[in-house]
RNA sequence: GUGGCUAUAGCUCAGUUGGUUAGAGCGCCGGAUUGUGGUUCCGGAGGCCGUGGGUUCAAAUCCCAUUAGCCACCCCA
């Protein structure tokens, strides 16, 4: 018999770690809540042509298929297996797939609900998902991701209220160091538009989206590659010296776009947005303009945000923007939506990383009871039946074992008190409570006991 | 998809130019302690040396194949 394993890229999550993760998600989904989002959840598997196209060629390749039930074989294209072609087969004995992110899902049941959905709609989602990628540091192929999006406003207030909301997550999971990062997609065609190539659009964005990571002359290496002129990269030149604080990019965009009637219209965007968001103030993050921010996904139309931690090991922790017709493939035409997503496992991975969980995030029980036989447990159950109705988590022993092997369960377990009730306890009706941290050891009455393990 | 590295106890790893019974730390179980965990001391269990083949009197060690994992590139959350 072979060893138990999992798929390469996904993982198993213990108590600790859940409780931790549901502490995560706790707070993800009060704030969204508070904001005046709703939730929804959409089906693990969708069709594939739903999902298809969507991503671009190489996000296509990412979506996992699932196999058709039954007789796939006598079904599949045979002109694709006699060519070798298994893209093309793939499509013949696969309809269905796993969800490749929420946001797509999220436009085909807005457009199949749409009679029945408020206006402006906002959602929240949080749900698993599943690439098809390389497993790496930080890198699954199944992961969690929390989605708020609105759709069917186009101001840009939302926009504004979504920093917020990344303000707020992030500070009440107390991430240190995080950045903001803004742009947007409009001043990204109007840099292309500048410089003569706006067909080149795509390859200008991927290529200048790397310049943080390996620097202006490889850049300028790939825009060559990628067969941009000469003339058009000197156009691009003023794009790689922009620095200087928001207000400073942002002027230096401006006069740089003046030409462009949509990279103005960008940059005005961008100047609402900091401003306003300025003027409230925040309570943690560091929001920063970078006009060399693209990100891959190829619908978004206008505002891009993205969420970096400073010496983070992992890369960016939270996306969005703004698409202006995503439902129009789905038949919805005209209806904008702006939104965001935060990789609750990456910020697992930071939290743990800096070592920064609170300490009550690891607990479960609060309170043990140690067994010490019959008579003493049948008290014990009556005051975990108080206890328990006052909201406290509490559990007893399951058997009178030693009390050795009793205590170790509740220090594995990270209880941090025990109630020790043996015959004496129970003949005097007073409880030995020990704080298993300190190691102290009072004694008071059944009714004192919520107090003094909550106090 | 390309290149490099690794595979030995539950985990992290030692293991000499090939040589007798493959070790350590941590963890686990038991005892010191049948009313006290974590700390300390003592003891114990746990291994087809990733898998298949080859070289050799002899292989964890050398060679080939295969599988899995890790790092970099590419791409991305």
């Amino acid at each position: 018999m072979s060893k138990p394993s999992i798929p390469k890229g996904t993982r198993d999550f213990g108590p600790k770690e859940m409780v931790r993760r549901n502490w995560i998600f706790q707070t993800i989904r009060s704030v969204f809540e508070r904001f005046g989002f709703e939730p929804i959840e959409t089906p693990a598997m969708e069709n594939l042509a739903t999902l298809t196209g969507k991503y671009g060629e190489e996000g296509d390749q990412l979506i996992f298929k699932i196999l058709n039930n039954g007789d796939f074989l006598n079904k599949a294209d045979k002109d694709a297996i006699a060519e070798g072609d298994s893209k093309k087969l793939s499509f013949s004995i696969s309809k269905k797939a796993l969800r490749y992110d929420l946001t797509v899902p999220f436009a085909r049941f807005v457009v199949m609900n749409q009679h029945a959905l408020p206006r402006p709609f906002k959602r929240y989602q949080i749900q698993p998902v599943w690439r098809g990628d390389r497993p790496g540091k930080g890198r699954y192929q199944e992961f969690f991701q929390c989605d708020v999006d609105i759709v069917g406003s186009n101001s840009l207030l939302n926009e504004v209220e979504l920093v917020q909301i990344f303000d707020e997550v992030l500070s009440d999971l107390q991430i240190p160091n995080f950045n903001v990062v803004l742009n947007n997609r409009k001043v990204l065609a109007g840099i292309a538009e500048v410089a003569n190539a706006s067909e080149k659009l795509t390859d200008i964005t991927v290529a200048i989206d790397k310049l943080d990571k390996i620097g202006e002359e490889k850049v300028k290496q790939e825009l060559v590659n990628r067969g941009i002129t000469e003339d058009q990269i000197t156009a691009l030149q003023p794009l790689f010296g922009m620095d200087g604080g928001n207000q400073a990019v942002l002027n230096q965009l401006a006069s740089h776009l003046t030409d462009s009637e949509i990279g103005t219209k960008g940059v005005e965007e961008l100047r609402y947005v900091i401003e306003y968001v300025e003027r409230i103030g925040l309570r943690s993050a560091n929001v920063k303009i970078d006009p060399t921010l693209a990100r891959g996904l190829t619908y978004y139309t206008g505002a891009i945000f993205e969420v970096k931690v400073d010496d983070s090991p992992v890369g960016s922790i939270c996306g969005g923007g703004r698409y202006d017709d995503l439902t129009g493939i789905f038949g919805l035409k005209g209806m904008s939506g702006v939104g965001i997503s935060f990789g609750a496992d990456r910020i697992y991975d930071v939290l743990e990383h800096f070592n920064l969980f609170p300490k009550e995030a690891g607990i479960s029980t609060e309170l043990l009871f140690a067994n010490f036989g019959e008579a003493e447990e049948h008290w014990c159950m009556e005051i975990l039946k108080d206890l328990r109705s006052q909201g406290l988590r509490a559990e007893v022993y399951p058997e009178s074992s030693k009390l050795n092997k009793q205590m170790k369960y509740a220090n594995d377990k990270g209880i941090p008190f025990v109630a020790l009730i043996g015959s004496e306890e129970l003949a005097n009706k007073q409880i030995t409570l020990k704080n298993m941290q300190s190691g102290e050891q009072t004694k008071l009455s059944a009714h004192d006991l919520f107090n003094a393990v909550r106090g």
